[in-house]
DNA sequence: TGTACATCAGTGAACGCGCGTTCACTGATGTAC
DNA sequence: TGTACATCAGTGAACGCGCGTTCACTGATGTAC
């Protein structure tokens, strides 16, 4: 045997970071696999020692991206005292910071009108990420019953996401509008 | 001379017509120009004598795409008594039609994170017709002065415009869950 | 009214390009002696 | 400790494909006589 198993992990796991970033910020069809590999420091040709497919790339990278997003806000969240922790998420994620970054953004924010457009089988690894993310979020937001959260968080959510969408499209003199917007809420 | 001008100028916005569709259902980069002349009936070549490139037309379905949606909207919104216009617009955005029909639906719901990846020059189009939209549907909107109204246009818009990315991400099987989400609101 | 002509919208083969994927190979690394 | 070896992660040329774009051409159409 040559090469640690541990060494093949470490990786795909690096590859499947770079690929989050790239197609948070390119893409799902923008975020090459060459592309990739050259971030990971690796050419295209290794690609298929660690992935079948890009399809198979894609899943995974998603599943990170709604996992990194989910860690940041349940962290940021987690620091205030309950009944302001939904508050302290909108902040984080309305940030003229979140906004400039979709790489390391929200992947709905990023990817929404592309993933909708996904073929069945990868909607529903994607549903099964969303499911994640709202459970994840569930604990802080308002409300008195389950359901009551659950209608919260997609109202939040939805608002969210769609204000950074209408943000990230607007030109860099109409900035200042950007800001505008954010403070809008 | 052969072929009248008219001719030119109904063929000219027929393609355009046909982009503005095929924009909204497969995204900036999945329209193929040879997809798009099929549809209106001719072949890729022809393009050329129509538009100076892929980009041009892109520019001028998204504005059609833009005024498509205004006008539905606009038109839904006049025909009820002034103060629960806002909400007709609510009800027409978030209907299972325009979820399900993302090809004649809203532009931004439909291509949000793909618009937001665009060069400078398309962003400061795209920007003019956001711009429209907006004066179009200021006056239903809900509030006092322009500001309020203005306000209540990017909050009203922003969140429709998630909740339908939202819905469209879920796959075949949690179609009830979309009608569940779009009746929240 | 009929014919010969000029125009130019539309055709379809061809181009370069970047993509996802394959594959014969190379060479760094852990193991066995 | 040193050496010979087997493994397999990584390389890079090559593939077929679809894309946007070009271009020599064709032929339908309005005009001039």
């Amino acid at each position: 045997m040559r090469y640690q198993p541990k060494h093949k992990t470490e990786i795909h796991q690096k590859i499947v970071k770079d690929a989050a970033r790239r197609v948070r910020a390119e893409g799902l069809t923008g975020a090459a696999v060459s592309a990739v590999m050259q971030d990971t420091g690796l050419t295209h040709g290794g690609f298929y020692k660690h992935f079948r497919s890009k399809d198979d790339l894609l899943v995974e990278s998603l599943s990170e991206a709604f996992r990194e997003i989910s860690d940041y806000l349940a962290h940021a969240a987690a620091q205030v005292r309950p009944g302001t922790a939904w508050k302290t998420i909108v902040k984080a994620y309305l940030s003229v910071e979140h906004c400039d970054h979709a790489e390391r953004g929200c992947p709905m924010a990023a990817l929404a009108s592309e993933l909708a457009r996904a073929d069945k089988a990868m909607k529903a690894r994607i549903f099964e990420e969303l499911t994640n993310y709202k459970v994840r979020m569930l604990p802080f937001m308002p409300g008195c019953t389950t359901l009551g959260k659950e209608r919260a968080f997609f109202v939040i959510f939805s608002t969210m996401i769609g204000a950074i969408e209408i943000a990230r499209v607007l030109p860099e003199p109409a900035m200042r509008a950007k800001d505008f917007l954010l403070r809008s809420f």
